[in-house]
DNA sequence: GAGTGTG
DNA sequence: CACACTCAACGCCGG
DNA sequence: CCGGCG
């Protein structure tokens, strides 16, 4: 807000040096055409052609060949303003409508470049451009007067924000995003961009039985998520996230969904790591398509992708082997909660869903991989030491012998742990539920948390889990300490 | 689960 | 129209 | 390089 404010100052001084402009509530998009073949292709390169008939009629229909322009795909409210509200029931049912272009820039037209041209010039040939086009392609006008005083007059009328780019800034405005401002007429509520045009998800195969033996259909499925979006969404906000899909049940073939499946709708978002595209599912729209695609158990990653290389958990993973018995797991995780509290680090615990527990460590920013590890080793091979009948370091049936794997290894970005709230593929459809650790006894039983009673349960209790959104802890005294007493 | 191709 | 087919992961570790 | 593992 007061960054707001120094922006208004700044343009008033300057205003000379700026064009502004709705920022019109719509969906920004490029459209290319090339003779008769036109695209509107959004940021995500999403193509909206085939959607928008009209439009592209009326773009083959102007003189010019080839031509590139950005602008706003917007449709009008009941009142009449430009409403993201309104166009996206035009996506999904044609009958609402009309669709108009509020072209604001050009970067094509013919033979001609514009990009080396500044912002003013190209948007004199944009008037020319469309003086005679259709009503549905509108050049986005340019407002005259005091930026202060425009921005009460939108607030006035209920337009969402002012647009200022520079009058002399060069090429599309895509590629240097920091080249324009937009402020908005409600001082709470940003200006947001990167809404999705996508229309909602919907229920397919609703009757799909998906777990056998307990007679769940994919509705109850869907109906259960949809009922922990509230608490599974932070979770799930700006991380990675890997979907584990049974599309005939839990008794046939799975696998992992690792990227945005091809032609998800824009609300399925993704990230880039390594090259590729990673998938990321940060509300509600989003969690409830890839539910509908069978998606049962979801997987996170540790990390976030602002800071993949982060890890905002530090984890053991408590994997009872055949020969362990319930008692021995509850044994193990209050011998690593103690441990922790020796070292000051607070903890929370979860079902896995199945047999075994996760104790998660909150780590405050900063920390890598290799240090998450460390913590996660040390307690691990003091837990083996004091228990080595119980808990074995290794995953080698070999070496283990039905023994409990105390799992302590998430030493790379792309690593994931079944996040709370997630069903498993197991008769009953339990849940990974966070614990108080007052919950941990031998009494426990992890399966009695299940897609039919999680509901009850988090009325109850809430969300248990929450230490792990919150700061974090430093563990760099815990390692301190403990490379000081022990081995690694 | 959904899109594409084939008889 | 019905059916067949195809596609949808990654990276660690130890051997 | 492979298979097992999660």
């Amino acid at each position: 807000m007061e960054a707001d404010e120094a922006r208004i100052d700044r343009l008033c001084e300057e205003r000379e040096a700026w064009i502004f402009e709705l920022a019109w509530d719509g969906h920004r998009v490029t459209v290319a055409r090339v003779d008769d073949d036109v695209r509107i292709v959004s940021a995500d390169g999403r193509d909206w052609s085939a959607t928008f008939p009209a439009l592209v009629r009326a773009l083959c229909a102007l003189p010019t060949s080839p031509l590139v322009m950005e602008g706003h795909l917007c449709a009008l409210d009941e009142s009449g303003r430009p409403s993201f509200d309104a166009l996206r029931r035009c996506v999904s049912d044609p009958k609402h409508g009309p669709v108009v272009l509020a072209a604001w820039d050009v970067f094509v037209v013919g033979a001609d470049d514009l990009g080396a041209q500044p912002l003013e010039a190209r948007r004199a040939r944009l008037a020319t451009i469309l003086a005679a086009a259709s009503p549905s392609l509108l050049l986005s006008e340019s407002l005259d007067g005091d930026p202060r005083a425009l921005l009460g007059r939108l607030r006035a009328i209920g337009v969402r924000g002012l647009v200022a780019r520079p009058r002399a800034s060069l090429g599309p405005a895509a590629t240097s995003p920091l080249q324009w401002w937009c402020l908005s007429t409600d001082a709470q509520k940003p200006v947001r961009w990167d809404r999705s045009l996508s229309p909602a998800a919907s229920v397919t195969n609703r009757d799909k039985v998906l777990y056998p033996r307990d007679g769940l259909t994919k509705a109850d499925v869907v109906a259960y998520y949809a009922h922990v979006a509230p608490v599974l969404l932070p979770y799930l906000r700006d991380r990675g996230v890997v979907a584990q899909r049974w599309p005939d049940g839990i008794d046939a073939f799975t696998w992992y969904q690792h990227r945005p499946p091809p032609r998800a709708p824009d609300y399925v978002r993704g990230f880039s790591f390594d090259g590729d595209r990673r998938l990321l599912l940060e509300d509600r729209e989003a969690l409830l398509w890839m539910v509908n695609q069978a998606a049962l158990t979801f997987h996170g990653w540790t990390s976030r992708t602002r800071s993949v290389h982060e890890p905002d958990w530090a984890i053991l993973d408590l994997d009872p082997g055949e020969a362990t018995r319930w008692e021995q797991t509850i044994e193990v995780a209050l011998a690593v909660r103690r441990l922790l509290e020796l070292l000051d680090l607070p903890s929370v615990p979860k079902t896995s869903g199945k047999k075994g527990l996760h104790v998660l460590v909150p780590l405050a920013p900063g920390h890598d991989m290799a240090s998450a590890q460390s913590l996660a080793r040390h307690v691990a091979s003091l837990v083996a030491r004091l228990a080595p009948d119980v808990v074995c370091l290794s995953a080698e049936p070999e070496e283990r012998r039905g023994r409990l794997y105390l799992d302590h290894q998430q030493g790379y970005p792309g690593k994931t742990l079944v996040l709370p709230y997630a069903l498993r593929d197991l008769d009953g459809a339990p849940v990974s539920t966070p614990l108080a650790w007052d919950e941990v006894t031998p009494r426990l039983d992890p399966g009695a948390f299940t897609l039919r009673t999680l509901a009850r349960r988090l009325d109850r209790v809430g969300d248990l889990a929450r230490p792990l959104l919150g700061p974090g802890v430093s563990i760099a005294a815990a390692l301190a300490r403990l490379s000081r007493s022990s081995a690694p």
